[in-house]
DNA sequence: CATAATTTCGAAATCGTTTCCGCATTTTAT
DNA sequence: ATAAAATGCGGAAACGATTTCGAAATTATG
C-alpha cells in the first residue's frame, strides 16, 4: 500500500518546484540539461514513478485500450488477443480484458463501465445476442475509438476487420463438391451472428452454384452445449439421409462431430468429408487430419491495435472509417476431405 | 472524448453541493432518502459515470487486478485467465493482462509499471529465465499482493498455487512402468523452472524406485522451436536404443512427438506410448487420443482471484502467507498408453 | 419557550500530476 | 547603451472525485 514517492516529495529534495521536476521529467525544451540530469538521476535514485491515476486524471487519458470478447478464450480469441498484445507493449499501452459471456445484458454493463475514460480505445467482438446496440452506438458517439474484429455490428459506423467468411464458406463447400459429395450439410450455431450468416450464404451459394436443391435439412443448427451436440450430430449420422460432407462453421462443432463419430461405424473420410472453421493448432493431429479453414486470428489482432493506436496518437490524421477490412482466411486441406 | 458529465456538474444541476451528491450516490446515512432518489435518478437521466481517475487517485485503490504470463495464450493460460476473469467480474474487479514473453527484462519492466498503484493485486506466472528476482521482491515489499501460480517464485514469501507436479510425473511414469515400457524417456523443456524440476523429479524417483538405472539419456532437452522439436525427436526415435514410453512435461512436446512418429514407421501405442501434461480440450480426439495429466487450471485461476479479492476487501482477516497450496492434476488415460 | 440533540447539507482540503502565467536573469538585436 | 527576445524556473490552478469539519435547519427535551 506504501505507494512510493511523490512528484512533490521527489521537488523537495531537490529544492525544486515540481512543475519544474515534472517538465524535467518530461523532457522539456524549457529546462536546462544539468537540471534535467540532477532530476533523473534523483528520480532513479528514489525510485520515483508517476502514479497514473493523477496523470490520466490530468491529461484525460489512460493509455489503455480494452479488449472485449464474447466467450470464454478459445484459440481464435487466444490469438487475436496476443496479436493486440504484441502491439500495444510495443507502443506503452495497456489491455484490459473482458469476457461478455454471450450475455448482452453484460456486454451492456461493460461497455457501460467504459463509458467514463478507463479506455482509451475498444477492440470487441460482440456477443450473439446482441440485437440492441445503444449501447454500442452511445460508446461511439461519445466519441471513443472502437473496432470491431470478428463478430461485428455493422450499425456501428467504424472499421471492422474480418475475414472472408462468404468466400471461405463458399470455397469449402465447393471443395467438398468437387471431392464428390453429394450431400453436404451445414453445422452452425448463431443464426443472428454476422459471421454465422455470412459462411451460411457463402455455403447455400456454392450449393445452388452447383446446381444442387438446398433445402432446410441441409441445415444443423446446434447450441453451446457440448454434449447436446454431440447427440445431435450422432443422430444426424445414424439417419437414413445421412450427409457425406459437412461444413462446420465453428471449430467446437468438429470437434463435436469427430466424438459423434466415434460412436457410429462411418468412416472419415471415405463414408464423410468433413471441413471446419478452426484454428487450432492440432488440426493436423486429429485423427484423420482435419481440413480447416484457418482464420488470421494473430493479424487481425495487430490490425486492430495498429490502427487504435494510430487513432490514439494522431487523431487528426487518422479515422476509423465506416470501413469493413477482410483478411483472407486460409485453406488446409489434409486428410478429412481426401479422395478415398 | 467527451468525457460525460462531472459531479461538479451534476450537483450544478441539482442544486446541491458536490460534496453531498458523492454521499448520495455513495448512499451515504447522511443524506435523506428524499434528496438521495433525486439525485440518483438526475445521475440517470444524465448518464452520470464516475470517473474512475479521479476516484483511484483520491482513495488510492484502482480495483484492478494485473495478470502477468510468461508466454503466448495456450489453452492452460487461458484456462486460468476464464477462471480469474469470472471472480473478477463478480466482484466487479477489472483485468489487465501482461505478457512477459519468456524475456526477463520485459518481466523487469512490466513489474516496474506496476510499482505505482496501478493494479491492487497481481496473479503471476514467472518466466523460465527469472533467476534474481529483485523486482519480485521490491513488488512485495511494496506491500502489493501478489499471488504466484504455476510457475512460482519461492523465494517471495507469499501464497502460491501449483498442481502437484511430483506426484502426477511420478504416477504418469508408473503408469508407463506398469504399461510394460521398459525404455521411458522424459521430454522437457526448460530446466530452471520449478515446475519443470518437479516434473523432472517425479519422473527420475518414479524410475529409480522401480529399480530401472536412471541414466542421462533418459531425459530430451527440448526448446522453444518447434521445427528443430520435430526433427530431435524424430532422431530420438530412429535411433537405435529408441524409447518406447515417453513423459512429455509440456503440452506441445506431446504434439511434436505426434509429429515426429508421423515420420517414422512405428505405431503408436503398440511400439511407443506416450503421455502428456495437457490441458488441450481434444486430447481425446487425437489419433491415438493422448493419455494425460491435466492441471485444474481454470481452478487455479479462480482461487488465485478468490484469495487476492479477500485479501484486498479484508486486509486484516487474510493474510497471503507464504504457503504452496496444491491443487491436483487429473490424469486421464486413453488410447497413447493402452496396452497392446 | 429555551436549550440540546439530531438530521441534513455545504465549504474546503486532498490525492499527484500537468500546464498556464509570471518573473527574473541572461542573451541578442538595434 | 538600451530595447527586445530568449532562457530557466516558481506559483498556483486545474483535472474529478471523497472526506473532514462545521454550520444551518429541524426535532426533541426539560
Amino acid at each position: 500500500m506504501a505507494s512510493g514517492i511523490s512528484l512533490k516529495e521527489l521537488a523537495a529534495e531537490l529544492k525544486l518546484a515540481p512543475s519544474t521536476v515534472s517538465r524535467a521529467l518530461n523532457d522539456s525544451y524549457e529546462i536546462s540539461e544539468a537540471t534535467k540530469k540532477k532530476v533523473i538521476s534523483m528520480a532513479e535514485k528514489l525510485n520515483y514513478h508517476a502514479n497514473p491515476f493523477a496523470r490520466s486524471l490530468r491529461e484525460n487519458k489512460s493509455k489503455t485500450i480494452a479488449i472485449i470478447i464474447p466467450e470464454r478464450i478459445n484459440s481464435f480469441f487466444a490469438q487475436v488477443m496476443d496479436g493486440i498484445e504484441e502491439i500495444a507493449q510495443e507502443h506503452g499501452y495497456h489491455l484490459l480484458i473482458y469476457n461478455t459471456h454471450e450475455d448482452m445484458e453484460r456486454e451492456r454493463k461493460i461497455v457501460n463501465l467504459l463509458l467514463n475514460g478507463r479506455a482509451d480505445a475498444i477492440a470487441m467482438s460482440v456477443t450473439s445476442q446482441t440485437s440492441d446496440n445503444s449501447h454500442l452506438k452511445k460508446l461511439h458517439d461519445r466519441g471513443l475509438p472502437i473496432i470491431f474484429f470478428d463478430r461485428i455490428s455493422s450499425e456501428i459506423p467504424t472499421t471492422k476487420f474480418i475475414t472472408n467468411d462468404y468466400e471461405s464458406a463458399y470455397e469449402a463447400t465447393q471443395h467438398l463438391i468437387n471431392q464428390n459429395c453429394k450431400k453436404i450439410t451445414f453445422f452452425t450455431l448463431c443464426v443472428d451472428l454476422s459471421i454465422s450468416k455470412e459462411r451460411q450464404r457463402g455455403f447455400n451459394d456454392a450449393i445452388a452454384d452447383a446446381g444442387i436443391e438446398l433445402d432446410p435439412s441441409m441445415t444443423l443448427y446446434c447450441g453451446h452445449d457440448e454434449q447436446s451436440n454431440i447427440e445431435k450430430i450422432q443422430e444426424l449420422l445414424n439417419s437414413a439421409n445421412r450427409p457425406d460432407g459437412i461444413v462446420t462453421s465453428v471449430e467446437k462443432l468438429a470437434f463435436a462431430t469427430y466424438q459423434a463419430l466415434k460412436r457410429t461405424n462411418l468412416r472419415m473420410p471415405n463414408d464423410l468429408k468433413l471441413i471446419s472453421f478452426s484454428n487450432s493448432s492440432i488440426a493436423g493431429l486429429l485423427n484423420p487430419s482435419l481440413t480447416t479453414i484457418t482464420q488470421p486470428a494473430s493479424m487481425i489482432g495487430s490490425e486492430c491495435a495498429k490502427l487504435l493506436i494510430k487513432k490514439l496518437t494522431k487523431p487528426n490524421h487518422y479515422d476509423l472509417i465506416d470501413q469493413v477490412i477482410t483478411i483472407p482466411s486460409k485453406i488446409t486441406i489434409r486428410e478429412s476431405t481426401c479422395q478415398e
